[in-house]
DNA sequence: TTTATAGTTTAGAATTATTATAAACTAGAA
DNA sequence: TTCTAGTTTATAATAATTCTAAACTATAAA
């Protein structure tokens, strides 16, 4: 019961109602103690199957936006045509495969920067990525 | 007529036939000296608009893949669903606004790594980017 | 409690970017 | 000049996402 109030009050620290479309959606996200990459279709796949009661895919839509816009997802930066999410918001690397497409993450510690640039006037720095690109 | 036998040269290089669509596409992409993002829509009004000849929009998709395949162009990493170009195929650095979504060239010598992880076994690195996002 | 209402969910339609299709055209080899 | 594989084209098809407006629901106030 615990897990499902700590729900709860996320939500509602973000001005979210907790219904229970989004209840169900935030343990498919935020349960576990890994992180994950995911796209809405297979998010969708992943809530819709085995006897879960269903939820619409718009919901799935306005449910993934609303996490993301109040920080619990971060939008992954991708050269496919389809949006993807990581579970895993904190700032960290990727090998991105130009053959499959296909990221993955790097341990933080993989990487050390010596300089960095100034943001440009009136902003600030949220995160740092390194993307490395591979092939064969 | 020297640029344009330049273009011709190019395509011959890759096994591109210059067709006079893919000669008049190259010289928006690749004339000027200086690189620019873009993408088909933008690359598509450029080209069809002030009486030049009109190119259909699926030679342009065609075209602009081929010259991605062939090295002349690189995909930029996004999270809009579109897809975005850069005639700059040299490995460089982006402040990625999250507010506008845009992405902003970083000039290379601003970043400096001291520490880089190896890559996954059978691959090489091809690139390396710094993605710095940024916030009001 | 009940009620009222603003926020939420939903199915399906609409939109947008991209890819597929297949007929007409053309660069370049023979 | 002729032939053919490669290319271009208009249009149809597909895929991801957003829009719409009616039905539903969390929750504040009576």
């Amino acid at each position: 019961m615990n897990q499902k109030n700590d729900i709860i009050n996320k939500l509602r620290g973000s001005g979210l109602r907790p219904t229970k479309q989004r209840i169900l959606i935030a343990k498919n996200l935020f349960d576990s103690n890994k992180t994950f990459h995911f796209t809405v279709e297979t998010l969708n796949r992943k809530i819709n199957k085995n006897g879960n009661e269903k939820i619409s895919l718009a919901t799935i839509y306005n449910t993934v936006e609303a996490f993301n816009n109040a920080g619990y997802l971060k939008e992954i930066l991708t050269s496919k045509n389809k949006s993807y999410y990581d579970t895993n918001i904190k700032s960290h690397h990727h090998f991105y495969d130009e053959e499959s497409k296909e990221l993955t993450d790097i341990n933080y510690n993989q990487v050390k920067l010596s300089k960095v640039p100034t943001p440009p006037k009136g902003k600030k720095i949220k995160n740092l990525e390194v993307v490395i690109r591979i092939q064969n």
